[in-house]
DNA sequence: TGACAAATACCGACCAGTCGGTCAATATTA
DNA sequence: TAATATTGACCGACTGGTCGGTATTTGTCA
């Protein structure tokens, strides 16, 4: 199908504004971003970011799901061509994970308000879905590999896989958080190092349980 | 020293104050959240509260700081009476300090705004320092206790006990943050068992490295 | 002790600035 | 020329913060 050439421009113009309005979001905060501000900075009048979404709101779930979809996209690119044994591969599923993440450490910040808007009972429902949605997919990648490593005999049998996708995503997080708060903590570093310990803290050569 | 009527009611004023901001910043958001409310909710006077805050954002800097000292208080009251040796000890601080944070997952939400706080360029400095201090504060705690494992040879001689820390943190961090979005995630539990995960991976009757 | 006054705490109606959203006018494309 | 896209001046709802006035406590002196 070919596109006119306005089909192109809508198409570019929600780019931009998309675009602008991560940067602005992400700068300011959700209250704060004027979308004023937004329209100039995408080159594009105020009035024309209403006919691409309805509301203020709008825009910034728009821009939610663009921005998750893009992260998430990547993540899972990544995992498909993974090699090795169980532990092999989750830790290169975790570090390429984490990679993925800490590049876009500078607009990690938009992350706060989709938390707080998830938290808001305003914008609750949707901004929840999604996001929980997302750290489901990276869940569920981390327990299938767990799994595998138990069903192979790498991993210990009674390693609850749950609990280790829950903590690898929740300290991927934290850390994230650590690396957007502190310029020179080594992230990667840390990250890496980490991956490590828990990946040798489920491996059956240890004797389980305590 | 003996109180005035006065200053105790002051005092009383505003503690009422600061539980009321508490819990609306935490219904609602930062910005969501009317001074209005808040005065209401307090059984105060809308100037009052101006009595006590500069702005709104002092007042929410006062919220930020009452809520997080009595946190670190709770955890670092628990920190100090541990026995056992190393990993027992370290076993025992994550499980109190989850279990303290745990308790008030309710007003979890404040932190995605504190957060944001820490992010926004107007507010930036003050709460981030203080973020900062606080997440410290736990860390430095962590990493001592592995340190000493380290020098009593229970743990890998080789473990870098700042990223076991930020894991570690990052890793309640995460969790709380889970354990708040799902209400279903047990997520005592599943921290119970990665602490452990953790724990074991840094013991010494591993071999080192890779 | 009580009466009065000074000092302090409290209050909420009001003001002023801000910004999301609208729409009539204009520009661009078909 | 019709259809569609863009624009930004304008509107009005909203709310943080002020301030003049009231209430309460404390200090003083007869």
């Amino acid at each position: 199908m070919v596109k006119s050439i306005r089909e192109q421009n809508k198409e570019k113009k929600q780019q931009a504004i998309l675009a602008s309005a991560l940067e602005i979001f992400a700068q300011k905060g959700y209250a704060q971003a004027k979308i004023i501000n937004i329209a100039r900075s995408a080159n594009v009048g105020k009035g024309t970011i209403y006919e691409y979404y309805r509301s203020k709101e709008d825009l910034f779930f728009g821009v939610f799901e663009w921005y998750v979809q893009d992260l998430a996209g990547h993540c899972i690119v990544d995992a498909s061509r993974l090699g090795g044994n169980a532990a092999d591969r989750l830790y290169t599923l975790m570090d390429s994970l984490f990679s993925a993440a800490l590049k876009q450490v500078d607009s990690f910040a938009v992350f706060f308000e989709f938390w707080a808007a998830a938290g808001n009972p305003n914008l609750r429902d949707r901004f929840r879905t999604s996001l929980l949605s997302m750290y489901d997919t990276f869940r569920i990648l981390i327990a299938k590999l767990v799994k595998e490593g138990k069903e192979s005999g790498i991993f210990n049998a009674d390693t609850d896989e749950k609990a280790v996708a829950a903590g690898l995503v929740g300290a991927m997080d934290g850390m994230m958080l650590q690396a957007w708060m502190e310029r020179d903590f080594d992230a990667h570093r840390a990250a890496t190092q980490f991956f490590n310990i828990v990946i040798q803290g489920i491996q059956s050569n240890n004797n389980p349980g305590e």
